[in-house]
DNA sequence: AAATAAAACGCATAATCGTGCAAAATAACT
DNA sequence: AGTTATTTTGCACGATTATGCGTTTTATTT
């Protein structure tokens, strides 16, 4: 047998079941593991699967969410670097979703272990890339509109957990509203995230700084940690500094 | 024996067989390997196959699968369009992850109104796309290889549920080993959506059916449809269909 | 921490490849 | 036909590739 012919035949099975282990494929074309793993490599060098220990994966479901054109996509990198730091090994981390939250599971750094909690599929689905981390994603009803699960067992989920970090996306912020949102739904889930978290963390692009929205989730003071794209000493933020809240 | 004779008969069995060993070749026409191989090099250099070390391949060979697509489409198209079929305006209805299942999801019709439960985030995803179906996410871990949610949790609120239909993307099927799969979570979660549902319908590439896998998921009896992209006349479906199972 | 399974590594073996060369076959020309 | 030129073929040689085996290292499980 040739050895393309043989690929292809791996190639094939593979992609059929999903996975395949190396001494299945073995007892299957009748050579040794060696050559099949050596076959697998080949393949997985060239992109068409995934190999892992013990056998390979089929790659079709490990490709990743584009990061398409996402408003204002470089401050919010620069966001979600300052927030990866704060996260360290055997947290239990609450996320909610948005672009920017998006952006930091997209940073998190490659050996990081700890366990991120989220309504959003988007960002489960970029948490997943990610070999160290555990994913836990809060289930019931999804909001078409912000691609979150909401509703009464959500929230009861949530209740039941106590995190370390609780990461909150920002629609508008101000010192005497506090934080807002314009969706009934959401602004429930931030709340209970934010009552069962140790720590609070707003991400907001300095832009929202200030503004105000429909719905109010929660004082400001209920925030510990506001992180802006911003120097932590520029003008705009001071406010919130001396109120309590620590800037990054 | 002329050079193009040799040459003709060679192409014609390679795109018999669609590959050929140099040494069978050589035994078949009665010359030595060398005058094969140089054969073979001048037959790859006009394009007209491909070599490889130890023979040659038929063009078609490699073509196809590129890595990224998915795999067998088309046939997955066409199971979607005869289960999208079964799906009427009010029903609850249990899927689980795969391409299949996603094809389906992207096939519904835009007027269906009817709720889908699903563990699969490409699923939902592809669901949320829909405007007047509700998506209720099954929220536990997220398992890293299938994406979809995995865990005790899942499984209870699972059987919470009494749906109308469950959309099984089947991995492997057989009618004495029933419903197979290779994950022990996934096994787990499609047998409490098989318990939870009124109607089982099994989606299946014909290439899957009578193939085993390594862990059982229930017996072909417990499955009310299959739906594979053959003609439910087809051959290799009738045992199931003598077995009980409505085939489409 | 120990036991087990898989991967990586080096090595031996055999098959295949590429090259140059001379013999044979074929084509071309007188 | 006879001779020469050209192409094709088989063979010898070392180089390369593919494979399997035993050992060590690494990863996973108990």
């Amino acid at each position: 047998m040739l050895k393309e012919e043989r690929q292809a035949v791996i190639l094939h099975q593979i992609n059929l079941h999903n996975k395949v282990l190396s001494s299945s494929l073995s007892e299957q074309i009748q050579v040794s593991e060696d050559t099949i793993r050596r076959d697998l490599i080949e393949l997985a060098q060239e992109g068409k699967i995934i190999k892992v220990h013990g056998g390979a994966l089929s790659n079709s479901f490990h490709q990743g969410v584009s990061s398409r054109d996402v408003y204002s996509i470089e401050e919010k990198k620069r966001i979600a670097l300052k927030a990866v730091k704060l996260i360290k090994d055997g947290m239990f981390v609450l996320t909610t979703g948005g672009t920017t939250i998006t952006e930091l599971a997209h940073m998190l750094p490659k050996d990081l272990q700890a366990t991120f909690i989220t309504v959003s599929l988007s960002a489960a689905l970029e948490y997943s890339h990610h070999p160290n981390i555990e994913v836990i994603i809060i289930g019931d009803k999804l909001s078409k509109n912000s691609k979150i699960t909401i509703g009464a067992e959500a929230i009861l989920k949530i209740q039941q957990i106590k995190a370390d970090l609780c990461f909150i996306g920002v629609n508008a912020i101000d010192l005497s509203e506090g934080l807002m949102d314009n969706d009934w739904d959401v602004v429930q889930i931030k709340r209970a995230m934010i009552k069962s978290s140790k720590k609070v963390i707003a991400l907001s692009i300095a832009e929202k700084v200030n503004t105000v929205d429909q719905l109010k989730i929660c004082d400001a003071d209920d925030i510990d940690i506001l992180i802006t794209e911003l120097d932590p000493e520029a003008e705009k933020l001071q406010p919130y500094r001396s109120r309590g809240i620590q800037i990054l």
